[in-house]
DNA sequence: GTGTCTGCAAACCATTTGCATCGGT
DNA sequence: ACCGATGCAAATGGTTTGCAGACAC
């Protein structure tokens, strides 16, 4: 995707990348056009969807496919896991380094060619496990 | 989700319920209501997606967060793996037996408690590895 | 009879897209 | 000057919802 042809760097590629390099967090597209806004105020939405799904294209950024209803998108490129809150949706990496190979392991139980994988898990956060704690109380 | 009230077993419930058992694929709410609407021809797509939606909080079906735009349902309500084919889109069960704990791994990683976790593996399945292989050819 | 469920259609909301213009190269 | 990128607004598409009538209990 998006082999040969040019790729420009223009000043909302640039501070969409910026911004999302900039956090640790996973943002939404939305978030992300937030926080682009306070630098391009004319910037649109479109702009930034279309910016991050040529930089997923092109390996710069990460698209997330966790659950929930929108996207994410993470600087990180390199494999990691996810986890994520599912009382107020935050998701934060998982630095896990697992012994077996899953994707071996997969590729043993099927005759597709296994091409990635996704671990995703699902949890409370310590915030919101005080939050349930206390509305258990009442 | 449906705690108390009384859960009435309608001719639509029933017939949604049987056609996911039915099938070992992993329908989406359209697929399922052009199944259903065989049996059901004045069904509503809408009742499709509230059943589901009923059933699934009662545990009796399951709710595949799998990535792709649609969601998907599993009549198989005891937690496996599955593979989606990146280019059809089709997703298999995958039995995967692990001998790591995953969510005890992780939770070695991080504060949140932990309540479950999902393990999703994308390829190719094997027709569209052998269309892939003409398209190549050309 | 009561309160849930249904069909229908409209509403929703994240994302995508067409188009005229802008701006990087 | 060319052609990719942008802003804007409208379109899309999956899913949800409000409502009046239907039906399970």
């Amino acid at each position: 995707m998006n082999n040969d042809s040019t790729l420009r760097i223009t000043k909302q590629r640039q501070i969409i990348l910026d911004e999302l390099m900039r956090v640790t967090s996973h943002p939404t597209a939305d978030d992300l056009y937030q926080m682009v806004r306070q630098k391009l105020p004319r910037i649109s939405l479109g702009t930034v969807y279309r910016n991050l799904e040529t930089l997923a294209g092109l390996g710069m950024i990460q698209k997330l496919e966790v659950a929930g209803t929108q996207k994410r998108f993470d600087g990180n490129a390199a494999t990691h896991y996810h986890i994520r809150c599912q009382r107020c949706g935050r998701v934060d990496d998982l630095d896990l380094r697992l012994n077996t190979d899953l994707e071996k392991a997969a590729a043993e139980k099927t005759r597709f060619t296994i091409l990635r994988h996704r671990l995703e898990f699902t949890g409370l956060c310590p915030e919101c496990q005080k939050l349930n704690a206390q509305a258990e109380e009442a």
